[in-house]
DNA sequence: CCAAAAGTGTTACCATTACACCCATGA
DNA sequence: TCATGGGTGTAATGGTAACACTTTTGG
């Protein structure tokens, strides 16, 4: 009898992430936002894909069992990693109630190629999606709105890169997250007045032009702000 | 033995609700943010006040819920109710885990006076705030930044107000939230511009000064961009 | 007529945009 | 020297802020 539940067990609680990352540039193709999704090995939507996750353990913190999960399905350290929703509809799940508190992470490029990736974990573009176990396609879209957003006021873009970057690469995240081309003087001007890089004084040659500044992310004015949740 | 968690047992799922209310202004004083709390009537946190909320029927939604406790504590239907946040840590409440998503909700301040208001139930003003049990200080400090965030970019004003209102209720409620002056000539070309007022041709009297117009909230152009959360 | 708030006009300022142009390097 | 992006200059635009001013009511 699908759709009913046993009124004397409670809703079970679990945690899913949606993981972000650019694809590492080889050649000269544009990057683009992939994630990973894991294969379901039972029931119910056994067979499809969904989001990273389990049942959250009596004793770990909601952010804990979220970035545990995520390591153990990629391996991968979260550059980023924040409360996205949590989903609690009745029927998302057959026969159980289930509420999902969903996390987001963004992890930077040159992880992505140490991360697993086997015939059970599998990274996909962001428009290439399949189809997926329960709501898991509705949190994605969702997560990707929160994404978008948050980049245009918030200094997310610096987690899907390494230490240093030019301005050229760190726009290519705007670019590619967004999904329109950015004036370049225009966001070299906005970026530099956001007062949130530091120029290392390096450059980067092997280029075949002129070479680009390398920049670092200013950390004590990442602090500053704080408009991000706060995390009990 | 507090803070040692039974593996058997999991988490439970509570849901809070964080409302808010402009008092009635009686007389020129200036209207406050209000909210009300409940006082507990057992342990964990016996006598201590704490938001509204309840544990998660297994076949109720979580705004469901969420709208259900708000209208048993205080008797009032919400013009306006959205997920907060959801708090998990392991030692927020003791003996037992409890993680708790939280809603937010505003109702105008007509049926404030309506509202329940007993020796277990009181408004209580936002900077006179009792001691509160678990971390529910938190969660109310969290929502409040929200709530002024919100503001700023959104149409949630309307929600403390009547079906018609003068532009100088309006940038009240603005003022009380935002806890700063606002310049009155400027406030009314930023909101004429919103395009989300409508003018009723219609004028309030009874003032000692100029009639104001009396406006209404635009419900075509209020579904247009649809920036909340998906409801599952 | 006066007080008080409604409502209008004007100017300055600041961030964003479009786009022209020069610079430095590898090939 | 040329192609290619790096990097700078500049003028137009549009929204916000400050504030002077006029209008309309009740008392």
């Amino acid at each position: 009898m699908p759709q009913q539940h046993d009124p004397a067990a409670p809703a079970r609680l679990a945690v899913s992430t949606v993981i972000f990352a650019l694809s590492p540039d080889e050649g000269a193709e544009r990057p683009s936002l992939r994630l990973p999704l894991v294969r379901r090995l039972r029931e119910p939507g056994l067979g499809r894909w969904a989001l990273p996750g389990g049942w959250l353990p009596v004793d770990e913190a909601l952010e804990g069992a979220a970035a545990r999960t995520l390591a153990e399905t990629t391996g991968l350290t979260p550059k980023y990693l924040e409360q996205l929703y949590t989903f609690g509809a009745v029927d998302r799940s057959p026969d159980e109630r289930v509420v999902s508190v969903v996390y987001w992470a963004l992890v930077h490029s040159d992880e992505v190629e140490r991360a697993v990736s086997d015939e059970n974990v599998q990274w996909f573009d962001e428009d290439e999606l399949p189809e997926l176990a329960f709501d898991h396609r509705a949190i994605i879209d969702y997560a990707l709105g929160r994404l978008r957003t948050k980049l245009e006021y918030s200094r997310i873009a610096h987690a899907f890169l390494g230490e240093t970057f030019t301005l050229a690469e760190l726009r290519a995240v705007h670019e590619v997250v967004l999904r329109k081309r950015l004036d370049p003087a225009n966001f070299r001007r906005t970026m530099e007045a956001s007062g949130t890089l530091v120029d290392t004084g390096e450059r980067l040659s092997g280029t075949r032009h002129r070479p680009p500044a390398l920049y670092r992310f200013d950390t004590a004015s990442a602090m500053a702000p704080a408009p991000d949740p706060i995390h009990l």
